[in-house]
Formats: structure tokens, sequence, C-alpha cells
DNA sequence: GACTGCGTTTCGTCGAGCGCAACAACTCGT
DNA sequence: ACGAGTTGTTGCGCTCGACGAAACGCAGTC
């Protein structure tokens, strides 16, 4: 009876395990190597040759080899002549066609312009990934200093709007599976199960939810769900911006645009249609 | 066969062709194919094996080994179970750690200093901000006489090649909500919204834009646009300089100089052609 | 129901990619 | 200033891993 949870084995199977370590020690040996290289270099930032040979278990040579072929395709530069590697525009250039090819990204796109000229703050767009949330798009509001950029970045559920809302989509099977320990980053994060239930239910009833001085004191959000065709929440939309520019009333403004303007991006993804 | 052919190996190769077609043919083989692939899915969005085979003129199952390798690294995914194929998710994750350390300023730097040497005027990179332009950089030309530092001033948008070149990258309402009054600073100063309006579609086309005496008698500007891989207009860059040191002939060199720049800094943010 | 397209799998062969070792440039430590 | 110890880079033979041909299972479609 207690071992009910095994029917998470049904999943795909490859879908879980080694999603770190380097190499996955499957498909093409070259080319798995050099994924290893992007990924060795996104984890660590910049490295030398010998550094990542070590990193893979290969020879210096080997690495070498790979590097230089990732860095035809301008996936990876070193940052002088006979200098150390990082990642390369190359990569830059994909994940633009990447999200191009997004419809998500791209229905939503106008709507979070409109968004975040009515509101005057950085709207984002994040969708479920691997235990976090992962920022897709980015539009920076009217006060544009870039605050910064979370495109690509892998960010706490418990502890942001926009998590709180991909969450809320969830049964609480899935919402275990997902779960993990729930790190605190200011005193005013959910730390504990239970709360973050409750607050999840919240956000079910209400369409919306906040996280204010919960990632980082000082920074506020409002989040709302995208939907798909099925009512499934695959997307959440978030306005956010420093506190001191958010009292009130301006949050409560600020929720009703972005559950419009969810709504919006929801009605073009199919949803509502009957 | 041919062997004179040998010296092509010694180009410099640093300016090579950007528009790899394929694969480059140099390095590591199966790399080179399997980034091969991810740059015909950037290009086309979506493909099956065979037609990936057949743009990369290998067989299908090598295509086939090539993307279940890219697969396992979540860097492509496919539509369905037995579907289609296209670039997934890995790519944004790679491209968040990328945009970590990508700084607009830091990537400009190197090129703004050449461009000032070349034209020997003064530079700047500008980006919006409440409904102004705010100059993140500024590199000093060559001329003795030292201009007034901009950086972190504020500037009126209308009246400056600069503001400009960051208005012609907004839509019409965005337009609408940024832009207040439209102050005389000179007699040149365009203070109507319709001629306004003539003068950025202008910008739009041409690539560039100009100020002649319009925030200041006896001040001449040129700008291009700075764009980001989803070829937004991020950013902005100038170069400005008394109007008696610019006559009709260095002003088009500077015009030149001052596009081939922002090209560059647009490049590496990221940006493609098209 | 045969046909035709797809993605996927198996298998034997051979050449591409591997590790080795020597090379060149750069940084320390004394 | 000078080697000792790094680093990134490059030929070179051997071998194992990647390749292509063909077969397979599964969709649609006439």
């Amino acid at each position: 009876m207690g071992k009910a949870d095994d029917t998470l084995i049904d999943t795909p199977a490859d879908t879980l395990a080694d999603d770190v370590p380097a190499t996955t020690g499957q498909g093409v040996q070259s080319v798995d190597r050099a994924l290893g290289i992007l990924e060795v270099l996104a984890r660590i930032g910049e490295a030398g040759v010998t550094e990542i040979a070590g990193e893979l278990g290969v020879h210096k040579s080997t690495a070498f080899r790979l590097v230089a072929t990732l860095e035809a395709h301008r996936l990876v530069e070193q940052t002088t002549d006979r200098g150390r590697y990082r990642l390369g525009v190359g990569i830059l250039r994909l994940a633009g066609a990447t999200t191009a090819r997004l419809d998500l990204v791209q229905e939503a796109r106008p709507i979070c312009r409109q968004l975040a000229a009515d509101t005057g703050e950085t709207v984002n767009v994040a969708v479920l990934s691997e235990s976090s949330a992962l920022y897709l798009d980015q539009v920076a509001g009217s006060s544009a200093l870039q605050p910064h950029n979370w495109v690509g970045q892998h960010i706490p559920l418990h502890a942001t709007s926009n998590g709180k809302v991909l969450l809320s989509g969830l049964d609480d099977a899935a919402l275990d599976a997902v779960l993990g320990k729930l790190a605190p980053y200011t005193p005013q994060t959910i730390t504990r199960r239970a709360p973050l239930r409750e607050e999840l239910a919240r956000v079910r009833t209400q369409g919306y939810a906040l996280a204010v001085d919960e990632l980082e004191v000082g920074l506020a959000a409002v989040a709302a769900p995208i939907r798909n065709a099925h009512g499934d929440v695959v997307a959440s939309m978030s306005v956010s911006g420093p506190s001191f520019r958010m009292p009130q009333d301006r949050l409560d403004a600020a929720v009703a645009l972005v559950v419009a303007a969810a709504v919006e991006v929801s009605h073009r993804l199919g949803w509502g249609h009957r």
C-alpha cells in the first residue's frame, strides 16, 4: 500500500537520471563529449583545455579537438588567443531560434510588450522545466536599466510568483516529485510544505500569485497562469519590480493587468474555445 | 589531386564567413555534423530525420544517431513520439549561462574604442530609460577638447541621434507611451509628432539616425541600433562632434563606421542576420 | 490490403577520432 | 635572469567507434 508511488516509474525512463555529470555515455561518443563540454562551461563559466579534459575524463588533445570544432561553430570562444574557453555567441543565436519557434513566446511577446508599457515594470514568461522555473522571455519595463536577464535561468519554484503559479497547476503527486528541499532565501521565504500547499490553493482560487521579498529582499512580483487548449497551466507570466516602486495600489493594478494579459495569451493558445 | 591549394589552410580564419551553410568540414567530423543539425533546425525550425540527413548530405541512420545524442542532452526534442525534431530547452539553459556574463557595456567597449580611434570623435552607448535616453558609456575621440561626460545623463529622445534610434525600435503604442511634449532646444529640433514619425520611419529603413544642430547648435551626431538575439533594438551607439568638424564626407564615413560597429556589437549579443 | 512514406534498429566494415608524446609559449619562484 | 612547471597546440600511428546499407515497425493513403 505504501508503495503506491511506484507509478512514477512509468516515466519514459530516460527523462531523468544523469542530468549533470558531463557525458551521458550513450549515443555518438564524440558528440556526447562535445556537448558535455558545453555543459561544463555552462556550469563553470570559463575553463582551460586541461581543466575540461579532466572534467570529462579524456585526454587533453581530445578535449582540444572537440573545443576547436565547437569554436568553428561559434558555440565557444576563447577569451584571448591561447587562453581559456567560454560559451560563445552561437549559443545565443540558437537560443533566439529556439524561442522564435515556440509559439508560446511568439504569441505572448506583443502582449508582454503592452503589459510592460502599461505597468512600467519588467515582464517575464516562464515554464516548468526539470524541477525549476525556466524563464523563456523577458521584456524590460520603461524604467529600463535591464535589471537582470533571467532568460534561460533556472529559478526556485517556491520563492517566486511564477514558480507558485506553475506549481499550482500540478496535482499532489507531481508536486512531491518536483519539490525538493525548500531553501530559504529571505526571512519571508516559505520553507515548509504545509503553508506552501495552502498558498498554492489560494493561488488556484484567486487566479494569481504574489511574491514579495521571498526570493530577494526588495523584490516584488505578481504572476498569472497561461493555459493551453486543454486548460492545463503551461506557463506563467509575471510583472516584477522593486518593492519601493510597488505600493499596494500599484500592486493591485498590476494584478488585474497581468491576469488579463495571461488570459489573452491563453485565448491565443486555444483556451476557452468550445 | 589538387596539390597547390593547400595554402588555403593558412587563412587567418578569424573573420570567416558567418553564414556556415551546414558543416564546416574541419574539426571532429561527427561533432561538426551534429552542430550542423542544430544550425539546420535553427534555420528551418522543425525537421524530420530524413530531411536533416538530406540537408547534411549524410545517411538517414547517421543523422538519426546524431539527433538521438543531441536529444539525450536536451538540445533537441521531438514534437511527438516518432515525430519531427526541433530545438529544445537545453539550448536555453546554455544561453542562460552565457547571458549571465554578457554585459552590453563590456562587449561594446573594445568596439567603441576602435570606432573612436577610426573617427577621431566621441562615441556613446545609450539605452531607453524612463522616457529618455540614458547614456551608459562614452569613449572620447582623439581630438583634444573633451566634450562633457554624458554617462548617467538622461537626454531627450526626439532631439538626439541615439534617441531616434531607440524610438525607431518601438511600435506606435509604445511610442505614444514614451513621448511627452517635444520640447524645442534649437530651431532645428523636431517638435511635431508627424514629422518625427516620418523621421523614425526613415531611420528604420536606412538603419541609422542623424541629428545636426537639433539638441544644441553646432553639435552633430550619427547613431545606429544595437540588437539582441531577437532582433530587438536594445541600445544605440553614436558618434558625435562639433558640426564644423563634420562636413558631409566625414559624416558619410562616420555613418558607415558606426553602422558597422553597431552590427558587430549586435553579433556579440547573439544577433544573426534576417 | 498493398503501397509508400516515415522514424528506428541491427550489423559488419573501415576510416575517423583517439591517446600518446613532443612542441611552443607563458608564468612563476628563487 | 633563468629554468621548472605550467599552459594550449600539433603530428602520428593504432584501434575502436561511427558510418552506410539494408531490414524493421508503424503511420497514413490511394
